[in-house]
DNA sequence: ATACAAATATTGTTATAACAAATGAATATA
DNA sequence: TATATTCATTTGTTATAACAATATTTGTAT
C-alpha cells in the first residue's frame, strides 16, 4: 500500500511531503512492530535501546553524554531512564572516580542475560521486515537515506 | 554520515539491523527539524497534522475516528490533542446529528489562515531535505519503503 | 418493545517526555 | 588562592502520551 492510501490522503502530495510522510509513516510502522513485541518483556523502546548501546562498550562502562548521543531518539531525561533499568536490576552505576562530575553505568550479568532472549524476537523482526527487499536495494536506501540526513 | 557513524555504532551491525535504524533515525531526524521549526508557532507535530488533515477535508467536517486513522502516528486520546486546537481557536468541534455518538471536527477560518502561514516554513524544511536526492531516487525509496510496510 | 452488544467519544489515572533550574565538581582566570 | 566559568548530571515542574474504564448512542436479536 503505498502513502497515500496509507495516511487516507485526499489530494495529491508533492513528491517533497510525499517522501517525507512515507519515512515518517514507515518509521512508526517499525517502532509499533518492535515496541508491542518488547512490552511482552516490560520494556520501553528507549530503554532497550539503552541496553544495546550498553551492551555494545563491551565491559567497558559509558556515562550518560555518551548514551545520549548513541541514542536513536536523543531524550532529554536519560537519568530516570537509566533509574528504571537499575531498579530492574539491568544496569549499575558508580560515580566516575577519575572526575567526579561522571557516572560511570554499564549493564549487568542479568541485563546481558535478559537482552539474550530478547534480541530473537526483534531480530525476527527486523529482518522480516526488511526481507521484503533485496540486499542491493537495502543498500540504496541506506546510502540515499543518508544523503538526506547529510 | 553514515548510520554507524551517526550513532556511534561500536560493532558492524546486520544489514537487517542496519536499513532499520537507518529509517528511524532518519525519521527523527525530520521529526527534529520539522518540530524546531513548529515550536515557533506554538504547535506540536501532532497538533500540525491534525490542522493538515482538516484542511484536506475541504470544508466536509471529520469526525475523531477519521482523524485518528489518517494520523502520521496513531494516538490514543486525540480528544485532548483537539481540545488544544480548539482553546487556540484553530478548530471547531459540534456533535453530530446523523449520529449522535459522533462528532464533526472542522477547521476554523482561523485555523486555515494559521496553517497557510506555517507552510512555507515546513515546505522548505521538505523540500531542502528531499532536494539532496533526484526524483527517480525519491520515487524508487518511495517503492521501497511501501514493500516494507507491506 | 426490551435487552444486549457494538460503536464512538470522553474522562481518569499513571507513566513518560520536555523544559528549565539547580547541584556539585573540575577547570580557567585574575 | 579566590572567584568565575564550564561541565556532567540530577531534580522539579509541567505537558503530553499510554492505558483502562466509563458514558452515551445506535444497532440487532428476541
Amino acid at each position: 500500500m503505498n502513502i497515500e492510501e496509507t495516511i487516507k490522503a485526499t489530494n495529491k502530495l508533492p513528491e517533497s511531503r510525499r517522501l517525507i510522510l512515507n519515512i515518517l509513516v514507515t518509521a512508526n510502522h517499525i517502532n509499533d512492530r518492535i515496541g508491542e513485541a518488547l512490552k511482552g518483556f516490560d520494556l520501553s523502546i528507549p530503554q532497550f535501546n539503552v541496553l544495546r548501546i550498553l551492551r555494545g562498550q563491551k565491559g567497558k562502562p559509558a556515562n550518560l553524554s555518551t548514551i545520549q548521543e548513541r541514542m536513536v531518539s536523543r531524550m532529554s531525561n536519560t537519568t530516570r531512564l537509566v533509574d528504571k533499568l537499575i531498579a530492574k536490576g539491568l544496569v549499575e552505576r558508580v560515580t566516575c572516580e577519575a572526575n567526579r562530575r561522571k557516572v560511570e553505568i554499564s549493564i549487568t550479568k542479568k541485563g546481558l542475560e535478559f537482552l539474550h532472549e530478547v534480541d530473537p524476537v526483534i531480530d525476527n523482526i527486523e529482518t522480516e521486515i526488511t526481507s521484503r527487499i533485496n540486499s542491493v536495494e537495502n543498500e540504496l536506501i541506506n546510502e540515499k537515506l543518508n544523503e538526506l540526513r547529510a
